[in-house]
DNA sequence: GTAACATTCAAACGACCGTTTAAAGCGGCC
DNA sequence: GGCCGCTTTAAACGGTCGTTTGAATGTTAC
C-alpha cells in the first residue's frame, strides 16, 4: 500500500507528509482512541492540510489499518523469528517456558531497538493494548490474520513444554498472558493512579517487562 | 442517586425510563466505547426521547459517570466484605494467597448474583475492562476513588501473606491482576478470534474465573 | 516553454453530534 | 372542574465530523 511498484524520484523529498501523518495519528489514536480522534487533530498536529489523509490513504479507517500494518508486521515477525532460534539451539528438546514467555514478551523491546531510537515503539504497543479490547473495531480479522502464525507457533511450543497440560489450558493461559500484556502497555497511567505507587518507573519498559515475564512464567507453570 | 429521598408514588409507574437508559448505555458503550456510542443510539435502543437523557442525567459525560457509580460501588464493597470474613476467619495469621486472589476475582460473580438473575454484572464488568485501557477518560480520578480502598486493603494482605516480597513487587503483581482481569473480561471475543480456540466457552464465567484465578495465585507467589 | 503528473490547499458538502427549547401530555390534589 | 409539578415530545440549535471538490502549486520529462 505505501510501498508502490514505481517509486518516482521525488517521493523521496516530499515523502514526509505520509510518514508524518501516520506517527501523529498513532500517537493520538493512543492518546484518545479511534473514534475521539479527528482528522482534523491529527492534521493540525502534523501540520499537513486535512485533505492529505483521505488523498495518501483514501479514509480514516484506511489510515487506521496502516498505522497498524506498519507496526503489527515487524513485531510479530521478530516473535517468529526469536521462536525459531530458540529452537534450532534445543535441537528436539522442549524448550523452557521461561524461553517461550521472554521470547514472546522481549520481542517488543527488539522492535522498539529496531526503531529510529524513539518511543515509537512502545506507543505503538500501547495503541496495540489499547485496541485488543476495542470490539468496535473491524480490525479485528485484521489483528487474527497478523497475529495467527504467531499464536499457533507459540502454542505448539507451550504444549510441548508443558505435555501434562491440556489444549484448553495452554490456550486459557495465552489469553491470559495477551491480557496482562495489554494492560500492561495500555493502563500504565491507570494504575498509577489507583495505586498511588511512585515506585514503578514506567519508563524503564524493559524492567517492566522483565517483571512481567516472571509473572507469566509462573502463572503459566502453576499446578 | 437513583433512590431520592423523597419517591414519589408515580415514579413507580414511569421509573423505567431513565433505567432503560442506563441498561442500554451500559451495553452500548461497552459495545463501541464511550465516543462511538451516540445518544441517538442509547435512546432509539431504549425507545426513549433523545431529551430525557439530558432530562434525567444533565449530559452523557454524567450519564457515564452514572453508569460506572451503579455498578462499581456494590463490587467494590463486596470485595471489601469478602476480605473481611476472611480476616476476621483468619485472626492474626496471614490468610493465604489464593484466598486473597479468589476474594477479589470471584467478588465479581457475586455482583451478577445480586442482580436481578441476568448478566449485566457480566456486561459491566467487560466495560470496566475497556475503560481501563481507556486513558482519553476523565473517570480516572473517579475510579482511582472507587478502587482506593479496595487497593489498599488488598495491598496490605497481600503483603503480610508474601513477606519476602517487596511492596514494589507486590504492586506490580497486582498490576498484572488487573490487567490479566480487565482483559479476560473485556477482549472475550479478541481471543477467540486470535486462537481460533472453540473449546473455551465465553459463557460459563464462573469457569474462567477459576482458571484465571490459579493463572493469578501461580503468578504472585513467582519467585 | 509546455504538457503531464503528483501533491497541496482552502472551501464547501451533507451527515451526525450533544444540547436546548417550548409546547404537549399526564398524574395527584384542592 | 382547574391548577401544579413532573415527564415526554418534536423540532431546532450551533458545532464538528469525514469526505469531496476544483483550483493552485510544485516537479519531472520532453
Amino acid at each position: 500500500m505505501t510501498a508502490l511498484p514505481n517509486p518516482l524520484p521525488h517521493e523521496r523529498e516530499h515523502h514526509d507528509t505520509k510518514a508524518r501523518i501516520l506517527e501523529v495519528a498513532e500517537r493520538l489514536f493512543m492518546e484518545h482512541g479511534f473514534s475521539a480522534t479527528s482528522l482534523r487533530m491529527i492534521t493540525g498536529d502534523a501540520k499537513v492540510n486535512l485533505a492529505s489523509v483521505n488523498y495518501h490513504f483514501g479514509s480514516k479507517e484506511a489510515l487506521i489499518e496502516a498505522v497498524f500494518t506498519r507496526r503489527l508486521a515487524p513485531l510479530n515477525h521478530e516473535r517468529s523469528k526469536h521462536l525459531d532460534e530458540l529452537e534450532a539451539a534445543a535441537g528436539d528438546k522442549p524448550l523452557t517456558v521461561e524461553d517461550i514467555v521472554d521470547a514472546f514478551v522481549m520481542s517488543a523491546l527488539k522492535l522498539e531497538d529496531d526503531d529510529d531510537h524513539s518511543d515509537h515503539g512502545v506507543i505503538f504497543l500501547r495503541l496495540l493494548g489499547r485496541t485488543f479490547s476495542d470490539p468496535s473495531s473491524s480490525f479485528g480479522s485484521l489483528l487474527a490474520k497478523q497475529y495467527a502464525d504467531v499464536v499457533v507457533r507459540y502454542k505448539r511450543a507451550f504444549m510441548k513444554a508443558m505435555p501434562h497440560l491440556s489444549e484448553e489450558d495452554i490456550v486459557w493461559r495465552m489469553h491470559f498472558m495477551f491480557g496482562t500484556m495489554a494492560y500492561t502497555n495500555a493502563g500504565m497511567d491507570a494504575i498509577n493512579l489507583i495505586a498511588s505507587c511512585k515506585t514503578a518507573d514506567p519508563q524503564d519498559q524493559a524492567a517492566v517487562l522483565k517483571r512481567l515475564a516472571k509473572f507469566l512464567v509462573a502463572g503459566f507453570k502453576a499446578q
